[in-house]
DNA sequence: TAAATAGTGTCTATAAGACACTATATG
DNA sequence: CATATAGTGTCTTATAGACACTATTTA
């Protein structure tokens, strides 16, 4: 054992969602202090006990803040030091998941309601945070996007069927450029990312769109940028 | 402070370095159990009183173990659970550090001495490593592996000043793959990635190559695969 | 048949790979 | 001048971006 004293040690997670702008995260209110009923990233000590690494932290933290069960989930990076915790010296495992919109309008207490238990900001448009909670979720938000420039990640904001304009439409807003239709779907599908789900359409007062599904649950890597 | 017990936080160091046949990582004989005498990566407890945060006790592993002052280092991923180490619930911030081979075998005491505290294996021929030593240099490997492709990583496993052909050779053998002369070139170039030191050439029975250093000393990334 | 969005064909620009060529040093 | 390595020119191939075109639905 160690003999001397040992780091604080937690979890914050980041997690992302989509809303009309662009990328938003989801911060809870803190019902302790330091810094109580201030907006942070919702977070946790890691329970020895309970938890078997720091994943399954991540995925406790995520259940009893915001109730999800299953987001994409990945690991972001460890932050550390002296002076990031007014409590001492800390090490903080942070995570980013991504969940889509509509998951997040089932749970209940959420929206922008004033001392709501949680609420949703766009990442652009980000209050001053406690901690280093402002450089972590840059930290996400970065990550996020360069790895949808040549991964599935963005698809992971949307439910399970979409339409090959949904996904480009995704890609844009997580990314902020636009994409050409040709060659956003010629990368797509030679990459064999999705697969379309036969018969299922979705139309308006104009051609029905084919519906598609990621062809693997898990996040897949392309060679070339968008 | 937390009032349950907090993990074990460690920080591990996957030191990197070039040998004839491709990488090779230091690792050290254990001085402590458990697993005292075994080789294993370099690492430490963290101390709050001595380290501004984990990079800090990762340099300090790296000089206690290597004698090295700066080698360029990144961290890697943070590895945890119950069942790593014996001692119980651990956690170690693992990073990775290139350094050329001539700056190794300036320590004292190096290369594979019976009974030496350190030495350098190829990662493919990797001995089974204590706790999950083994996973953490495979993804020290794969991390180096992927970011060699679009970064001036590798240069890092050069000393100061190269030939564009010393440069090529070290890519290919961190990457595993012959790369075209001509393209090679022209990509390194294009990019600005490296400076060219006035006057400075060198050479043998044939035509002198001119000498580059890095253009930036910390690590650059580029748009396209080599 | 107008409107709207789905989906395709094709030209161009860029950059990587292949590979042969020229350049310049020593012995 | 033979040899060895440095360094370049250029053809081919793959792919992203631009953009116009065709296809299919509803009202």
């Amino acid at each position: 054992m160690a003999e001397f004293s040992t780091p604080i040690a937690t979890v914050d997670v980041v997690l992302l969602t989509l809303m009309s702008g662009g990328l938003a995260v989801v911060l809870a209110v803190r019902e302790r202090p330091p810094f109580a009923e201030r907006l942070a990233l919702p977070g946790g000590y890691i329970h020895v006990d309970r938890d078997d690494d720091t994943a399954a932290t991540a995925r406790r933290v995520l259940a009893a803040k915001a109730g999800l069960d299953a987001p994409h989930l990945e690991q972001l990076y460890t932050f550390s030091g002296g002076v990031r915790d007014p409590r001492g010296w800390s090490l903080s495992v942070a995570y980013y998941a991504l969940v889509p919109a509509g998951r997040l309008d089932r749970v209940p207490g959420l929206e922008a309601v004033p001392a709501a238990p949680v609420v949703v900001v766009p990442v652009d448009a980000l209050p001053q945070l406690p901690f280093d909670h402002g450089a972590i979720v840059k930290a996400a938000v970065d990550r996020v996007r360069s790895k949808s420039a040549y991964s599935s990640l963005p698809a992971f904001l949307l439910d399970g069927a979409f339409t090959l304009a949904e996904l480009q439409d995704v890609y844009e807003r997580v990314i902020g450029t636009r994409l050409d239709k040709a060659s956003f779907r010629r990368k797509i599908e030679d990459q064999s990312l999705i697969t379309p789900i036969p018969g299922a359409r979705r139309g308006g007062a104009h051609r029905p769109a084919q519906l598609y599904r990621l062809s693997s649950p898990t996040l897949t890597s392309f060679s070339r940028a968008l």
